[in-house]
DNA sequence: ATGGGAATGGGAATCATTTTCATTAAGGGT
DNA sequence: ACCCTTAATGAAAATGATTCCCATTCCCAT
């Protein structure tokens, strides 16, 4: 809870500096409880700092992504949407996506079969492609509670 | 071989009509042996019928995922993909994605063991979260063959 | 303190996709 | 084969997320 928060560290290492912008974005995605677009992620760093602009925001998650410490997701809203993904309070986890409402819904449930299988998968992938994996996105697609009967009443 | 194409059908029923356009484009679609952009499909059918707009692929490679006929991807080079989903010659697979040359390779091996898992986690899933699973999309991202000696040469 | 490269921010530019709207053409009924 | 209704189309303009440009500011090793 006290001391530099634990992505302090990981800059300093790659030669990149530790910023203001950077510094105010971490910590917005460190509290964010869903996945943030860009524009999002402004406007939620403009109430602090409101000098940081929208072009550091794309170009500080971009770099974050690089550096693996934040993911970049695609969920088919037309806008990217990023999420932590390293350090306390992030677990890997997949992801279920409504086509009606676009709501997303984490999961971390029966990856512990997940993980063996694709900890396999990815062996015999690696091997047979001549491929390094450095990491994988499962999404599954369909409706949501409040999604599934508006479907159904369109018969 | 001959015969009607497979997918003449599939419009009837569901009150489409099958135009120039949704036949020439289908047909572009079933002879790619990649994915395909919608400006790529557009090229490709121009060649045979020049009046057909890079509006209407776009309308018509929706209205083919809505139909489940297409799968429409991001691979993470700003632009769509579209692949045939049904039919012959089209089997269900995931991807294997090149962070370096964007180069995507399909792959069906390995999915027997993979199609029981996701049955049951599909169930599990759908059970717990009440949420009605349609697809999923599994992609594995890193570096071919060919880009992986490039990043070692950074170092 | 100083110099130099890194980082920033605002505005313009890009570019994939969508919208608009006047025109065309499936295809069911005759 | 011919009409008619209406879905479908295409050209051009609009949209909107992301990137580019570049003058200015900031970090930090010397
Ligand atoms: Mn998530
Ligand atoms: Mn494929
Ligand atoms: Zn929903
Ligand atoms: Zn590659």
């Amino acid at each position: 809870m006290h001391g530099p928060p634990w992505w302090h560290g990981r800059f300093r290492g790659c030669g990149y500096r530790l910023t203001i912008p950077r510094d105010a974005i971490l910590n917005v995605l460190s509290k964010a409880s869903k996945h943030l677009s860009a524009e999002e992620i402004y406007f939620a760093v403009h109430k602090i700092y409101p000098a940081i602009g929208l072009t550091t925001v794309y170009r500080t998650v971009d770099l974050l992504a690089g550096m693996g410490l934040v993911h970049k997701f695609d969920f088919g809203d037309g806008r990217s949407r990023y999420e932590l993904s390293k350090g306390p309070g992030s677990i890997h986890h997949h992801h279920l996506v409504c086509r009606g409402c676009g709501r997303v819904i984490d999961y971390t449930d029966f990856i512990d079969e997940e993980a063996e299988l694709f900890k396999q998968t990815e062996a015999a992938l690696s091997k047979k492609y001549n491929f390094k994996i450095k990491s994988h996105r499962v999404q599954f697609y369909g409706l949501c509670e409040k999604c599934k009967p508006k479907e159904e009443n369109k018969e």
